[in-house]
DNA sequence: GTCTATAGGCAGATAGAC
DNA sequence: GTCTATCTGCCTATAGAC
């Protein structure tokens, strides 16, 4: 799903590269929607587990931010791009319940990154002038353009560039 | 395909509503992937005359930079995003001949933003430290990343807000 | 250029044996 | 839980009449 898309693979596909045959899946997995929905839940839990990691060792807003776009290099490699950056583009064509396990994905990791901006602006190790939600929106969404046009170009350092441009215009 | 993604429509969609059958749109079109090769260029070219238009109208750097955004509000409505953004989600799945046709869109518009911004820093108008070159790909890279955003959240506000604070990060 | 008709394939999904 | 076999439907694509 990472690297094809939603509408891109098959079950056919997931069953060829597990060893075993469609039907197997669809055992686990009786709709497409479904497999898409436990995949989007999934990880959702691992970045928010990833997230209180982060919150309870990291030593400062800096490092924080950092570690956030962090776990989306974590995702990107040469074929697949993280979850919500691939889902977030074929959004018009998915079931209800995948287009909410979506803007939970979003809004859980918003809220977390506006969060950290706030503190860091009020303990004054980060500096901006914007809500610390629009700030935060930004920055979800120049890491996620980021990720799509480092694959493309099969570059992972457009992305850490990038990354690290962001994360500048809010350093203090 | 700026609603679905390449592989969320298909010839009886396009010929639906066009009021035509599908075969009619083989008869233009032989195969899907020429088809979305067609749509890529026209944009390009689209593109392209839009940008020169800039270029020779804008009064300052400023002004182009916040009418280069425009081009992309103008691309992006309730349902639909600008070709770029869908299509290099979907990248993996593509054609070669699609492929590079993405490229092309990427690089050019890199390109003019790039020069736009060395402009920019030399006549004073703008300033940023990093190369014009990854500024450039971080800031289109960013309203790629919000439109796909402002589209999920049905709120087009959230592609303006994100679109004046990355051309915020190089107002002089 | 557009139509009807249809080919051939693969998709998602199910039934039932083991 | 996994398999073989199969259903149904939509997909891309083509042939040939008008």
């Amino acid at each position: 799903m990472r690297e094809r898309g939603f509408n891109g693979f098959s079950y056919a596909n997931v069953a060829a590269e597990l060893g075993v045959t469609s039907a197997t899946v669809h055992y686990h997995f009786p709709a497409k929607a479904e497999l898409g929905e436990a995949l989007i839940t999934r990880d959702t839990e691992r970045f928010a587990d990833a997230l209180a990691t982060i919150h309870a060792g990291a030593p400062g807003t800096q490092a924080k931010l950092a570690a956030f776009a962090g776990l989306y290099a974590d995702r990107l490699n040469a074929r697949g791009v993280c979850l919500c950056a691939v889902l977030v583009a074929e959004y018009e064509t998915l079931s209800e319940p995948m287009r909410r396990a979506i803007d939970r994905l979003f809004t859980d990791s918003e809220e977390w990154l506006a969060t950290v901006l706030q503190q860091g602006r009020e303990d004054g190790s980060l500096c901006f002038e914007a809500s610390p939600r629009d700030v935060a929106g930004t920055i979800i969404g120049g890491l996620l353009g980021a990720m799509l046009l480092a694959r493309s170009n099969d570059d992972v350092n457009r992305f850490r560039s990038a990354a690290s441009l962001l994360l500048a215009t809010v350093a203090g």
